[in-house]
DNA sequence: GACACATATACGGATAAACGTATATGTTAT
DNA sequence: ATAACATATACGTTTATCCGTATATGTGTC
């Protein structure tokens, strides 16, 4: 039996190529943000925002910090050269984006607010 | 019913999403290369390779030039910022590399040199 | 402990991607 | 026109991915 390599170039562009781990990390990109709130912006069931965040965190673009109930997911910092490249790319797209920029801005403002630090977005 | 787009993030990460095709690319980018010898490298079937160039071409990442029987591909120029800046990123991984490398460095002998530009791989 | 809540995983079914084989297209030479 | 060759596409099958629903896990509260 082979294993998957969970690294390399393949496990990232795959990981990258799914709508909605794409706006996932756009959420992120603002800075750490908890599950319920994800799931109530992008209007999608739970479990499917758990299982992408889950997939991001399997491919080391995501981790995750627990805060009582709640999980909080921000971007990790890159160690891989490839994979810091793409992802400030993507970042920049992201910045331009209109359906992305959209998606931030109407973020829920009613969710465990408590415990988050301040979310602002760099390019 | 709805179409495929083509374009963006999504298809271009899709794109990339297959060993094949990164093979393929690190192949081309050398330089213009023809199909049979990209069979003949690769040791994959010939359709196989004929369906992820194809796949290639309709995502942008390459051209294809015809001479005589033979058909020649080569990279595009890519006017996206984002595909731009993903693909000088893969290039630069490629380039370091150890599979890829070896990959390049073996590749077919005899085969359509007849009026292929000199092949030369710039980081 | 029992309960409510946030999040994660398991499972079966649907959809899409990749494959190998066969065949079609296009080009050159005879 | 026929034949030989390079490349592309079509077709049916296998394999991977995604989804929704149900359920499990973990954490605070009573």
């Amino acid at each position: 039996m082979k294993r998957k390599s969970k690294s390399g170039p393949l496990f990232l562009f795959k990981t990258l190529a799914d709508p909605t781990r794409l706006r996932l990390l756009n959420l992120l990109a603002c800075g750490e943000t908890c599950v319920c709130e994800l799931t109530g912006t992008l209007r999608v069931v739970q479990p499917k925002v758990s299982r992408h965040l889950a997939h991001l965190k399997r491919a080391g673009l995501v981790e995750a910090r627990r805060n009582g109930k709640w999980t909080h997911y921000r971007w990790t910092e890159q160690a891989d050269p490839l994979a810091r490249h793409v992802l400030l790319g993507l970042r920049q797209w992201m910045a331009k984006d209109n359906a992305m920029n959209g998606e931030r801005r109407r973020r829920a403002e009613v969710c465990c607010r408590i415990g988050r630090r301040k979310a602002t977005f760099s390019k």
